[in-house]
DNA sequence: ATCCTGATTATGTATAGACAATTAAATCGT
DNA sequence: ACGATTTAATTGTCTATACATAATCAGGAT
């Protein structure tokens, strides 16, 4: 029946198409896409196929799907991008520097209201306090505060750290569903710039984070990164992949 | 045959209840998921409908799928976060804030070495280079340094950017099929520091984009935020939505 | 033991058809 | 002319089936 010459499936062949069209303006904005049968027609597949493609292209927001009236071409009203953020660890290793931590405090303690804000939770039960500073070879890449919620972690108490940054150890032990960062721009205080080794009044990247586990925030953290030494970076293809 | 009572679409309750086993850690990463023929005999529906649910999870990285092998619980490897990076002049009109925003500079002039860098091309034609000022009521809100490729979008030339900055202009003009990005802290210098109206050596976000249509970059830009009036959040769920 | 070979299994893709849900458009009654 | 009702177009979901493809596994030949 089908050219099995073809590389590409039949559903991505006719998504890349679409998305070429989009992608080079000759379908503009607002305009609309052929329907699922005319599209059936165009391409002789079914009509399954070509709903794969254009479910595909409705998830990744290029066009917006409205029954009884049909797709269209989605205006674009921001730009988004991927961002990972990886576990420091394997950052670290991956660049192919030597990688080391060491902690700088570690307490527990009941639950103040500070530490309920930052985990976004009532304050009840204790928490675990931690302060890691994580080497790249010899020079300090990332200084973590971290809030353990000994509530729904409270393996954590008693886990000794030795081997694995908090980080890199819940990330194995306690799976996430959910979680909200907060990039900003801070200057370096002094204490902050002794551990980082940059100087006084430094910028710094500040990454927070809260995690959660269903309703549960198991942790919140707040990575300092030297701002001249590190960057945040991502590549993003709306369509998911490189189109051509 | 099924339960119409049911709100969700069957393949979406599957989904949704393979995802709650994996974020319990009912089913911890590297054990294997039932097969399609398993789920559907556990489901009573079609393979079709457990291989959407099954291939949603596999795309939201929360399973690995291998032929004869199986499906099995992913193991984190990073946490992803989805930066939406809005339109400027929309995120300020949505705050509620009165919008409006200054042309500092203008300039078109042949590709520099420095021009061909920033933009990852050939040095080769012309690029419109501009500083733009964005204010949130009477306040600076952020510093836009940008290139266009005049050599891709030529109509920037003419174009007056009365009624809307550059950025906001080509979004609407110019579909991109992918872009990078780069997020960093730096000190404001001098001259930054007074455009912001900030202190000098304050702290700024900065984020720089690459922006391409094709094989082809359409522009590239710098985005200096005040790093203490200015926050990117974002809020992600592996697969998607809230899964309850 | 080692290497080929074929059987088996799970996923990947595709088809044709069916009904449901939504809603724009057309029709009808007043 | 207007409002209510019907029709129809389009997407959303689902089924049953089929064959393709990749990878593992078990034998069997060397």
């Amino acid at each position: 029946m089908r050219d099995r010459s073809a590389e590409l499936p039949r559903y991505l062949e006719i998504q890349r198409d679409l998305q070429q069209k989009i992608a080079s303006g000759e379908w503009a904005p607002g305009s609309r896409v052929p329907s699922e049968h005319e599209l059936q027609a165009q391409y002789s597949c079914s009509r399954m196929t070509v709903n794969k493609a254009l479910s595909a292209l409705a998830r990744a927001g290029l066009v917006i799907r409205k029954r009884r009236s049909g797709s269209f071409v989605a205006s674009p009203r921001s730009e988004q991008t991927i961002l990972n953020i990886h576990d420091i660890q394997a950052e670290i290793a991956a660049s192919g520097k030597a990688y080391r931590f060491e902690i700088l405090l570690r307490t527990k303690r009941a639950m103040s209201e500070e530490d309920a804000a930052r985990l976004a939770v009532r304050k009840t039960g204790a928490v675990l306090a931690m302060v890691v500073r994580h080497f790249a070879g010899d020079i300090p890449f990332v200084v973590e505060e971290r809030l353990l919620n000994l509530n729904v972690v409270p393996d954590a108490e008693i886990e000794p750290f030795r081997d694995s940054p908090p980080g890199t150890w819940l990330l194995n032990v306690v799976p996430w569903t959910n979680a909200e960062h907060s990039i900003y721009a801070d200057i370096a205080t002094g204490h902050m710039a002794s551990l980082l080794d940059v100087e006084k009044k430094a910028a710094c990247l500040v990454i927070e984070r809260r995690t959660w586990q269903g309703a549960n925030t198991i942790t919140w953290v707040r990575l300092s990164y030297p701002g001249e030494r590190h960057r945040l970076t991502s590549h993003f293809w709306p369509g998911g992949a490189p189109a051509i």
